[in-house]
DNA sequence: TCCTCTTTGATAATAATTTTCATTTAATAT
DNA sequence: ATATTAAATGAAAATTATTATCAAAGAGGA
């Protein structure tokens, strides 16, 4: 999805597009496949626009999640990741490296057999979230 | 599994069976399949022992979780939580409630194909996470 | 018993995140 | 363009979950 996208997707949003909400955004277009944390959004932000606040970057991340321009996420131990995440693609597949920590995505998706299989227990899933773990084609070499 | 195994678990390990971490473990065994946070674990250790500390509490999941005791898994915002796990499986799948927050433990296991897919592309998987979100039965009524 | 090592509880420290609040900024009406 | 109003911001304080510190208590062995 093209940057202008998610722009306009804020722009039309309850939320102003403003100069800090732009730069997170552009922080995260710029990092597009990887998962940042809310410190490390904050440090690439900077070098767009030194005084932007933590607190900003939070709140922004937030409401970028909140409006599904972004993915949140836990994956390892105690803090939130966030990613760039197309709309069409609510489901999020990932291989995590128990070795060098390396996140990996995947796309493959044989769920929704699974997903009916519960459904058939009479729940009704929206959504789901599935995580591998083991060791990444650089460090099954080794 | 029995309790006395999971003591017997715990006694066979380098830490010591003290009257604490049978209380924390009890507190769990009464609770299997619940997923309980820290505090909770605390507040119904608490019952049993009464001036038992947070830290032990802690100290104690981690060393459980460590022994495979436990899982441990972050499900919703920002705090752990533990469950029994028997040995033989390390596969947790749940379906989380976006209404009323409730977890369901699910057993059904059609991921081998995908693992056997991603273990193509040179990854070697040891382990996995699955989680879906959406409406509980109960939920699903109303 | 004495000695040593482990464990404990209380509390301080840390890390991530959220809230508060005075100030700034943006959008709208005038 | 200016005034008005509501939303957004940055700095700092507060909160939450978790971990580390440390002196005291407990357990096991010589």
């Amino acid at each position: 999805m093209h940057r202008d996208n998610y722009k306009a997707k804020l722009d039309a949003s309850q939320y102003k597009l403003t100069g800090q909400r732009a730069t997170v955004l552009e922080v995260m277009i710029r990092n597009r496949g990887k998962h940042l944390s809310a410190e490390e959004v904050l440090q690439q932000a900077r070098l767009l626009r030194p005084n932007i606040g933590i607190a900003t970057v939070y709140r922004t991340l937030e409401k970028l999640a909140s409006l599904e321009i972004l993915y949140k996420g836990m994956f390892d131990s105690g803090k939130y990741r966030y990613e760039l995440a197309d709309d069409r693609e609510h489901h999020h597949h990932h291989v995590v490296c128990v070795n060098c920590g390396s996140i990996t995505e995947i796309k493959d998706d044989l769920l929704c057999e699974l997903e009916k299989n519960i459904e058939k227990q009479g729940f009704r899933i929206v959504d789901h979230d599935l995580k591998f773990f083991g060791y990444c084609p650089n460090c099954t070499k080794s």
